[in-house]
DNA sequence: GCTCCTTGGGTTTTT
DNA sequence: CCCAAGGAGC
C-alpha cells in the first residue's frame, strides 16, 4: 500500500489521550503501530518515553526493526518488548523491594510448575492421580485476578477447585522458598510492587509518556491492571487488536479488555481499520461470511477487500486423512511446477496431531517443508539440562533446576537420598544445595549417594571458580558438561545415532548461544544470571533461516503469518470447533467457548492471499477407530455460491509408492 | 536405584 | 495408535 487511507491516517496522527484501535486481518496493523510511534517521536517525544509492549518476541523485534528503518538508532531508545520481558526488567531492577534481598530469582518455565505441583501432590495424603495442567490453569486464573491462596474459593462441585484449593498456598510458599517467579509473576508482582508503593510506581511512571499494547484482545485481568497503572495519569494509551481475533481465551486472555476499552478509558477515540491489503474479495467474502454468524459480543466491523474477485474458494472433500494429504501434495507440486514459491504456500490444522500424513506426503512428493512449533528449542530435554546446571551454578537456591539435575547423568541419588537431603534441609532451615554439600553429615545416606553429592559439588566448584576467574561462559559450560558426564550420557542414554547426534547438535546450538554472549564482552555470574533469566522468555526457536519452504503450522501458530496460498486440512466438526469445546471437561476452569472456534477458523482463512482451500475427510481414525466426519460448521455456515466444491476419492500413487508396488509384485511371484 | 511394563489419556500453548 | 508417568520387580 502507497498511500495511507484515512483511517490509518487518523490513528497515527491521534495524539493525547485513549485511542483504540481496531485492526481487523490484513489492514497494515503493524505499519499503523510503527508509523504512530514515530510520528510520536517526529512531534518531540523522546525514543525512550515510549513504552510497547506485545505478546511475542518476535512480534517485538519485528515493532523494533520496522521503527528503526522510520527514525533512525534512536528507536532502540524505546522500551519495546513482550509484556512479561517488562515485567521482568521491573522485577530485576527492583529486586530488593520484592523481596529478594541477594537480588537473585530464577523463572520457572512450565514444565518446571508442573514438577512443583507434583511434588506438592505427592505430600497431599489419598492424592489420587490429577491433571496437572488443570490444577495450574485454576492457579493461572486465580494468580492473574489477584486472588490469594487464602482467599480462592473453588466453585462448588469442581473437584479441580478443591484440590486446588489444597495446592495454591504450598504452591505460592515453594515459588517463595526457592526465590522463583513463574510467567504470571512476573506481570502480577510488578502490579502488585506498584500498587504497594507509590514511590517506586512513580518512578517507572515517569519514564513513559506514551503506552502502546499490541494484540489486545489478548491481554488478561493483570496485563489490563499493568496497563492501566502505567497509563492513568497521562492517559496517553494507545491499544492495537482485533476481538474478532481473539483465540487465546483458554489461555487467560479476557476479550472484554478491548471490548470494553472506552468504558476503562473513558473519552477514547475508536479507529476501525476495516480495509483488508491481503485477500482477494474471492476469499475475504468467506471470512465474512464466518465471522458475521458469530454469536459472541463483538465490535461490529466488516473487512472490505482492496483485491476485487480473486479465484473461489475451493472445499476438497477426500475420501480419509491419506487422500486428503495426497492431494495437498499433488495440489503443492503442481502450483511449485507452475511458479509458485514454496514459502508462499502454507498447510494449516488445528492440532498438531493431523500434521504427520500431510508431512508425509509433502516429503514424498519432495517438497520442502518446515513444521511450526513442535518442541520448542529451548524446551528440548539437553538445552534444559545444561540450562539447570548453570542456574545452579550462578543461583544455588534454585532448587527446581537442582532437583533437575540432582542424579541427572545417574550419581547414586535417588528417591530416597533425594528426601533425605530434603528433609535434612528442611529442618535445619537450609537451602537443599546447601544439604547437598554437607552431604557427610546427612543421617542415612547411603555411600553411593555421598559420592553423588561430592561429585557434583566438586563439578560446580570447579565451574564456579572458572566463572569467577573470568573465563568465557562457553568454555565454562562444556568443561562442566564433560565433568559431570552429560555428553557420554548423550551417546550413551540415546536410542540411536540419529538421536544422539541430534541431541548433541542442540547441546552445540546452546553454547554457541554462551559464546554470543561471551563475545559481547559479558563475563561472570552475574552477567551469565542475566542471560538465563532472559533465556527463560525467549522460548522460541532459534530462527534459522527459512529459505524456500512450505509452512505447516497450527492455526494458533499462524496468527500474524500470511501466504499466497493456503490449506486449511481437517475443516470437520470435531476438529475445528474441536470436540472439547462442544463438550464441557471436569478439569475445565471455564466452560469452553464454540465462537472461540468460529474466530481461530476465521484467523486460518484471513491467512491467505490469493488461494484458499478448505480441506475435510469423509473417514478418519480417531484413536484407532473409523468414524464417518461431518464438515464443519463453520463450513456449511458459508453460502455454497462463495465456495468451488469437489470430491477427490483416490489420488494416483506417488513414485515411491508405485516401486513398492512393483518391489511387492515382484516378492510375489518370486514365491 | 534402575529398568521394564502396565495403564491411562490424548487441543491449542504468545511468555 | 502412541506417548508418558508410575508401579512392580530386579
Amino acid at each position: 500500500m502507497t498511500r495511507l487511507n484515512p483511517d490509518q491516517k487518523a490513528a497515527i496522527e491521534h495524539d493525547k489521550g485513549p485511542l483504540l484501535v481496531l485492526a481487523g486481518a490484513g489492514s497494515g496493523k503493524t505499519m499503523v503501530v510503527t508509523h504512530r510511534m514515530a510520528r510520536i517521536i517526529e512531534r518531540g517525544t523522546p525514543p525512550g518515553a515510549i513504552l510497547a509492549m506485545t505478546f511475542t518476541n518476535k512480534a517485538a523485534e519485528e515493532m523494533a526493526s520496522r521503527l528503526e528503518k522510520l527514525v533512525g538508532p534512536s528507536a532502540r531508545e524505546a522500551t519495546l518488548g513482550t509484556f512479561h520481558a517488562f515485567g521482568l526488567r521491573v522485577l530485576s531492577a527492583e529486586a530488593k523491594n520484592v523481596g529478594f534481598h541477594d537480588g537473585h530469582f530464577a523463572i520457572l518455565d512450565q514444565s518446571d510448575q508442573v514438577g512443583v505441583v507434583r511434588e506438592i501432590l505427592r505430600t497431599i495424603r489419598g492424592s489420587r492421580k490429577w491433571d496437572v495442567w488443570a490444577i495450574l490453569s485454576r492457579i493461572s486464573k486465580a494468580k492473574n485476578e489477584f486472588i490469594a491462596p487464602d482467599d480462592y474459593v473453588p466453585r462448588r462441585f469442581d473437584e479441580y477447585g478443591d484440590i486446588t484449593e489444597l495446592v495454591y498456598p504450598k504452591y505460592v510458599e515453594a515459588l517463595r522458598a526457592f526465590h522463583a517467579f513463574d510467567f504470571d509473576d512476573l506481570i502480577c508482582e510488578v502490579v502488585r510492587l506498584f500498587r504497594k508503593r507509590a514511590d517506586v510506581l512513580e518512578r517507572w511512571r515517569s519514564r513513559y509518556w506514551y503506552v502502546l499494547v499490541d494484540e489486545y484482545q489478548d491481554t488478561n485481568h493483570a496485563q489490563l491492571e499493568l496497563v492501566r497503572l502505567m497509563a492513568e495519569e497521562h492517559r496517553n494509551i494507545c491499544v492495537v487488536g482485533d476481538d474478532d481475533q481473539s483465540i487465546y481465551a483458554w489461555r487467560g486472555a479476557d476479550v472484554r479488555n478491548i471490548l470494553d476499552f472506552e468504558q476503562h478509558f473513558p473519552g477514547a477515540k475508536v479507529v476501525k481499520l476495516q480495509s483488508n491489503y491481503r485477500s482477494t474479495d474471492a476469499i475475504l467474502s468467506v471470512a465474512n461470511a464466518v465471522i458475521q454468524k458469530s454469536a459472541g459480543r463483538r465490535h461490529e466491523k466488516r473487512l472490505v477487500a482492496t483485491r476485487p474477485g480473486g479465484d473461489k474458494v475451493q472445499v476438497v472433500v477426500a475420501a480419509n486423512p491419506e487422500v486428503e494429504a495426497s492431494f495437498i501434495g499433488d495440489e503443492i507440486r503442481r502450483l511449485l511446477d507452475e511458479g509458485r514459491r514454496a514459502r508462499d504456500v502454507a498447510v494449516v490444522y488445528r492440532s498438531n496431531a493431523l500434521s504427520e500424513p500431510i508431512e508425509t506426503a509433502l516429503r514424498q512428493r519432495e517438497i520442502p517443508l518446515r513444521v511450526v512449533g513442535g518442541t520448542q528449542f529451548y524446551e528440548r530435554k539437553e538445552v534444559k539440562d545444561l540450562m539447570a546446571y548453570l542456574r545452579v551454578l550462578v543461583h544455588p537456591r534454585d532448587e527446581i533446576s537442582l532437583r533437575r539435575i540432582i542424579n541427572y547423568p545417574a550419581r547414586g541419588i535417588g528417591q530416597t537420598a533425594l528426601d533425605r537431603l530434603a528433609t535434612h534441609a528442611l529442618a535445619r532451615d537450609m537451602t537443599l544445595w546447601q544439604a547437598v554439600r554437607q552431604a557427610s553429615t546427612v543421617s542415612g545416606l547411603p555411600q553411593p549417594a555421598l559420592a553423588g553429592c561430592a561429585a557434583l559439588a566438586s563439578a560446580m566448584d570447579h565451574a564456579s571458580q572458572r566463572l569467577d576467574a573470568g573465563q568465557p561462559a562457553a568454555e565454562v559450560a562444556r568443561l562442566l558438561v564433560r565433568e559431570v558426564g552429560l555428553e557420554a550420557d548423550i551417546a550413551s542414554g540415546s536410542t540411536s545415532d540419529s538421536v544422539a547426534a541430534r541431541r548433541h547438535e542442540n547441546l552445540l546450538a546452546f553454547l554457541r548461544v554462551l559464546e554470543r554472549h561471551d563475545q559481547a564482552g559479558k563475563r561472570g555470574r552475574d552477567d551469565l544470571a542475566d542471560l538465563l533469566r532472559v533465556l527463560s522468555l525467549n522460548t522460541e526457536a532459534e530462527e534459522k533461516d527459512e529459505g524456500n519452504v512450505v509452512t505447516l503450522a497450527t492455526m494458533h501458530g499462524t496468527k500474524g503469518l500470511e501466504f499466497e496460498v493456503v490449506f486449511v486440512a481437517g475443516v470437520e466438526e470435531g476438529i475445528i470447533p474441536h470436540a472439547r469445546t462442544l463438550e464441557a471437561r471436569v478439569t475445565d476452569v471455564d466452560p469452553q467457548d464454540v465462537e472461540e472456534e468460529r474466530r481461530l477458523f476465521y484467523v486460518a482463512v484471513t491467512r491467505a492471499k490469493a488461494r484458499l482451500y478448505l480441506c475435510r475427510s469423509r473417514h478418519r481414525s480417531l484413536r484407532g477407530r473409523p468414524m464417518a466426519r461431518a464438515p464443519s460448521r463453520f463450513l456449511t455456515e458459508v453460502p455454497a455460491d462463495l465456495l468451488e466444491t469437489r470430491d477427490v476419492r483416490e489420488s494416483a500413487p506417488s513414485t515411491g509408492e508405485m516401486l513398492d508396488g512393483i518391489a511387492a509384485v515382484l516378492a510375489a511371484l518370486e514365491s
